[in-house]
DNA sequence: TATAGATACGACGGCCTGTCGTATCCGTCA
DNA sequence: TGACGGATACGACAGGCCGTCGTATCTATA
């Protein structure tokens, strides 16, 4: 299952509901536009029902303010991106797409070594968030 | 200098000029619509045009049949969309977004060994094509 | 019951994408 | 030289998605 990419204001919700596992709608309009405004509350609603008709937002309707929250992780909804990246471009390999940026050296010696220790360890736990 | 992404008829042109180096219209068309109507000329000048802008085609205008070429490798292109992923997701770094794909056994072993080797040899040539 | 706050739903403008028509240009060939 | 075929140039259009906002309805509480 693939999930469909989202645009930059829904990225922006995501980006906080995987921060913090749980919000209401009012929590999220404060963080995303501090200059509250009360129309904004129905941009916030009708991204997050937009969320949820994709299959990425979770709601909690038990109480009458609704409780919002992710149903993929961060690095699920990433590594599917990655995926489909790799299926569009390369044929689903991964090689290539690191190849450049390797030779132009956009990867740090750190994180050369962070991949090196993933790939030795093979299957591993999820890092938390 | 990060590209836009791509559309997927954009897509479907630039996929040809990897794979052939250099090409007319008209033998894009014929690749991409087998069945040619008279009309889809303009389709693919319109798309090339729009691509030349964006700086991925080059246009040889000295013939008055136009020569199309890319001015990006694939794997430049495939480099720079996993970068700006990487921005936009965690913060610039890989190894989260390959992380789910190893816990989810997405990557198969001998990929595995790609990347290894890859890793090892540090700053590599491209690969061609 | 009145009121504040939340949700539900629909509408709108803007942008991008893919498609297509029409007009113009250029070379070739009779 | 004049007509013709193929290529380019340019503009128009519908559809879809995105972000935004207004209005109406609902709910809890004082």
């Amino acid at each position: 299952m693939t999930h469909p990419p989202l645009a930059n204001a829904e990225l922006a919700i995501m980006n906080l509901l995987w921060d913090q596992e749980q919000a209401t709608a009012r929590q999220l309009r404060e963080q995303l536009y501090p200059s509250a405004t009360k129309a904004q509350h129905g941009t916030i609603q009708k991204l997050l029902s937009r969320l949820e008709e994709k299959g990425f937002v979770e709601r909690d309707r038990s109480l009458s303010v609704h409780l919002f929250s992710a149903t993929h992780s961060r690095q699920a909804y990433a590594g599917n991106q990655l995926e489909s990246l790799a299926d569009k471009l390369t044929g689903g390999s991964l090689a290539p797409l690191i190849t450049h940026l390797l030779a132009e050296k956009k990867i740090s010696k750190p994180e050369i070594e962070r991949l090196r220790r993933l790939l030795d360890e093979g299957p591993v736990d999820e890092e938390p968030a």
